[in-house]
DNA sequence: TATGGGACCTGCGAGC
DNA sequence: TGCTCGCAGGTCCCAT
């Protein structure tokens, strides 16, 4: 599943194949994929066609590539959110279509296509102005980070906080946003507007390297303990960048459809009833938020109040 | 306003 | 062999 370390390999896929092309056409293929630009897929089309790809920039799970003129003068971005299943490859133009094709760009120079398969349709793509935050600092991480359309975010991503491999990321304001809220440690984790890029997998992983419950209520969290939970996720998001990403099947693929390796090194997620690797307890799983969440019973024992 | 639950969606595997 | 059902989970929407 997509979350943050699979968003930047996608991202630095689409920085070394598409950044600079000039796009010729653009096609929606389902319905669903424009779903979130309200104008419709012919209005997406007609804010992208024959403006450049100036940059592929992001933001916890979101995507977005700035679009500029011949000119150079900064246009629209086009927001890819992959959702449970979503790739973008770079195909031969000529390449079969893959079977669960949603959209597909083509690019004046004749070369490779950029293309959005996606076979749940949880993934979208948006077409949409660049605007000001007030976050304290604009933008995400991109190829140009002095570049003018660094200083701004694509509306659907405005709400988002920074992502915790972010320079810019505020580890005293997490922890103490974090204290304010009234909810279990991985609900917290889950919510996008505290720390963004973390999905299902990855809160598990860190929960586990910070040795927390993921039912402890957030308003006991210590600055020590939502510390180890920062360092916790940037160590698992950057053991799964430089191993690819995790894919377990081949819902995720970087840009040239392979996949990452890193599910290999996973602690506790998927690893019910095999033994920790630090203490030897049998991972359990349990149902949480219509979903699974996996632990170490040993490690990380249930807080006697917990917030489930 | 903050929080939590359900819907959306499709393919796969287990069980009958 | 074929059918049904549960599961996977990111985000949005709605109820409380």
């Amino acid at each position: 599943m997509p979350e943050l370390p699979e968003v930047e390999v996608v991202r630095r896929g689409v920085a070394r194949w598409v950044v600079g092309r000039t796009v010729r056409s653009a096609r929606f293929l389902h319905p669903r994929v424009t779903r979130r630009h309200v104008a419709g897929p012919e209005d997406a089309i007609a804010r992208t066609e024959g403006l450049v790809v100036a940059d592929a920039v992001r933001r916890g799970k979101y995507l977005w590539l700035p679009l500029a003129t011949a000119d150079g003068d900064a246009a629209d971005a086009m927001v890819v959110h992959l959702g449970m299943s979503g790739q973008l490859l770079v195909e031969a133009a000529k390449a079969p279509a893959e079977k669960h094709l949603r959209a597909v760009w083509e690019f004046d120079d004749g070369r490779e296509d950029l293309r959005f398969v996606d076979q749940r349709t949880f993934g979208g793509v948006a077409v949409v102005p660049l605007v000001g935050v007030g976050d304290g600092g604009l933008g995400g991480l991109g190829e140009f980070p002095d570049a003018p359309w660094s200083r701004f975010l694509p509306a659907p991503v405005a709400h988002i906080a920074r992502d915790p491999l972010d320079p810019a990321f505020d580890d005293a304001l997490f922890a103490r946003r974090l204290r304010e809220k009234t909810t279990g440690l991985k609900r917290a984790l889950l919510d996008q507007t505290l720390v963004s890029g973390v999905g299902n997998i990855y809160a598990d992983e860190a929960l586990w390297r910070a040795k927390l419950h993921y039912a402890r209520p957030t308003r006991s969290a210590t600055r020590a303990q939502a510390d180890a939970l920062l360092a916790g996720l940037r160590e698992v998001m950057t053991a799964a960048l430089a191993a690819g990403g995790t894919s377990f099947d081949s819902l995720y693929v970087n840009v040239n459809g392979a996949s990452g390796y890193f599910d290999r090194s996973l602690a506790v997620y998927g690893q019910v009833g095999r033994a920790c690797p630090r203490c030897g307890s049998l991972v359990r799983r349990d149902a949480f938020m219509n979903r699974s969440s996996f632990s170490c019973p040993g490690c990380q024992p249930v807080p006697r109040t917990a917030h489930w």
